[in-house]
RNA sequence: GGCCCAUUCGUCUAAUGGUUAGGAUACGGCCCUCUCAAGGCCGCGAUACGGGUUCGAAUCCCGUAUGGGCUACCA
């Protein structure tokens, strides 16, 4: 028999896609592509309390976007469908009834205020192990089916079994871990709303969907016993799993908005390229085992193994977020990148994009900037004139003889042909030799006039996009100013 | 409280019993240079602590500390 690799992103319709989860997805969906397997998005809305309806399309915008393509799911389809929890609840009561009728279940009649009193109870003991107490599982069988076919509300409690003894998986990332049966509790697998727990759900779609792998958040180690019971109780045999660490923000702890940007489409929003965030996600708890860093959705296919995902959690650190996606802008040709920039340019009113030298524009800024709106935003002087001048650099290079001095390159820039880089330098290497100054006694000022600010690219590069026109008519403008200045 | 998990430079990580503990980021410096970036070079900086096991421990074992998760009719 071929064990055929089938995984799945599982995520709750609670909210928006955070990097947490992004992550998971991430992992799974490397392990599919690195083993040949089949990656499936299950949505998991069982919840109807915190049911969000926005939340579905956020996800797969999420995962679209990340570039974290599903061969099965809810858009995709596939042969072990439905993809949506919400459109199977029959097949969760069918199996919920099977174990209450081989005696591994039991319906529970207990009010949520007894619950809430007994757990308070428990904890006012300080008792080892809290949990439900198993009230409704002695009672006799004949009155709890009587009372359920009466129609009382009651959830259905899975029956750990009473005998003590270990609950032991082995972990692809952690190893061996073990839990005994006497701190489990008779855990609830189908609400009295009649929809399923996380549990139930879990466990029969994973199995109805023959999922090989389980890979998911740390935060399920605990329950992993739970479903291990569960199986058992089926007479299903155990998927493998495997549990990622957390991501956590740079005090430490959990990330969340109020943290910066939780959710992955606020990382687009905030001038990320979807194929930075992925790098570096993969890069959050695994590692080639080279030196590699900067590697593309193939590479990074290619070289994955879960046996190389390591147990710490990591801290997110968006500083090298911004070190990574700085390398993929460079990396793009201006052709490529333009099309990211285009839309924040409209949103600035800088164009509308028709002017033809707008890819140079993106080449002489593209190493300058680290996210597409720092990008966008400092080209703002290819589109207007400065109103303003930085002012540290006017007092150092608008001095009184600044007006003289601009209107002399002025007029000499007027006769060069072409308007060009390699011309416009020798012009002005050619005047500082003739008047004896250093070059960069005529480059400053003139970057100053014609920019507003002193740093940026190369200043005959930015004077030939510029084009005559609007070189003369800045720098005549800076002069005109210095001079009501002074 | 109980159970479980984790712990190498600030951060991401490499080294799976023998390395001057390597790389990246960040930070500092130098070079390049019309500025700012980019790039190159150099520097700073880590095995949480205490016990074992071993000729030899970041690596294996135990304990402590710290951090995290679970302990719901949430996932």
């Amino acid at each position: 028999m071929v064990d055929e690799i089938r995984v799945r992103f599982a995520p709750s319709p609670t909210g928006y896609l955070h990097v947490g989860g992004a992550r998971t997805a991430l992992f799974n969906w490397l392990f599919a592509r690195s083993t040949g397997g089949t990656f499936i998005l299950r949505i998991e809305d069982t919840d109807r309390a915190r049911y969000q309806e926005s939340a579905l399309a956020e996800i797969i915008e999420s995962l679209r976007w990340l570039g974290l393509d599903q061969d099965e799911g809810p858009e995709a389809g596939g042969p072990r469908g439905p993809y949506f929890q919400s459109e199977r609840l029959a097949l969760y009561r069918e199996h919920a009834d099977r174990l209450v009728g081989e005696g591994k279940a039991y319906p529970c009649f207990c009010t949520s205020e007894r619950l809430d009193a007994l757990r308070r109870e428990q904890e006012a003991a300080k008792l080892p192990h809290v949990g439900y107490d198993r009230t409704c599982r002695r009672l006799p069988p004949g009155e709890a089916a009587a009372r359920r076919a009466a129609g009382t509300p009651c959830v259905i409690r899975f029956a750990v079994p009473e005998e003590v003894r270990p609950v032991t998986f082995n972990d692809l990332i952690r190893g061996d871990i073990e839990y005994r049966t006497d701190v489990l509790d008779d855990f609830v697998l189908l609400k009295s709303d009649g929809f399923p727990t996380y549990h139930l759900a879990n466990v029969v779609d994973d199995r109805a969907m023959g999922i090989s792998h389980v890979l998911r958040g740390d935060e399920w180690i605990a329950s992993t016993p739970r479903h291990i019971l569960l199986y058992e109780a089926f007479g299903w045999p155990l998927p493998r799993f495997a549990h990622l660490p957390v991501i956590l923000s740079p005090d430490g702890g959990k990330l969340s908005k109020r943290k910066g940007a939780a959710s992955v489409l606020d990382y687009r929003r905030a001038g990320y390229l979807p194929e930075a965030l992925f790098n570096f996600l993969a890069l959050l708890g695994w590692a080639p085992g080279d030196d590699r860093e900067v590697m593309d959705r193939g590479e990074i296919a290619a070289a994955f193994s879960l046996d190389r995902v390591h147990p710490k959690p990591a801290v997110f650190d968006e500083e090298k977020l911004a070190w990574m996606n700085g390398q993929y802008m460079m990396a793009r040709s201006a052709e490529a990148l333009l099309p990211e920039i285009l839309p924040l340019w409209a949103k600035l009113g800088f164009t509308d994009g028709t002017e033809p030298w707008l890819p140079k524009v993106v080449d002489l800024l593209k190493s300058r900037a680290r996210r597409l709106n720092e990008l966008a935003e400092d080209a703002v002087w290819f589109f207007r004139d400065p109103e303003t001048y930085e002012e540290k650099a006017a007092a150092k290079h608008f001095g009184p003889d600044g007006p003289a001095l601009l209107r002399e390159l002025a007029e000499a820039l007027a006769a060069v042909e072409p308007f060009t880089a390699a011309p416009l330098e020798a012009l002005y290497r050619a005047t500082a030799e003739a008047k004896a100054l250093s070059p960069g006694k005529l480059i400053h000022p003139t970057r100053l006039a014609v920019s507003g600010v002193s740093f940026g690219p190369g200043l005959f590069e930015m004077m030939e996009v510029l084009g005559r026109e609007t070189v003369l008519r800045r720098m005549e403008a800076a002069a005109r100013r210095i001079e009501e200045k002074h």
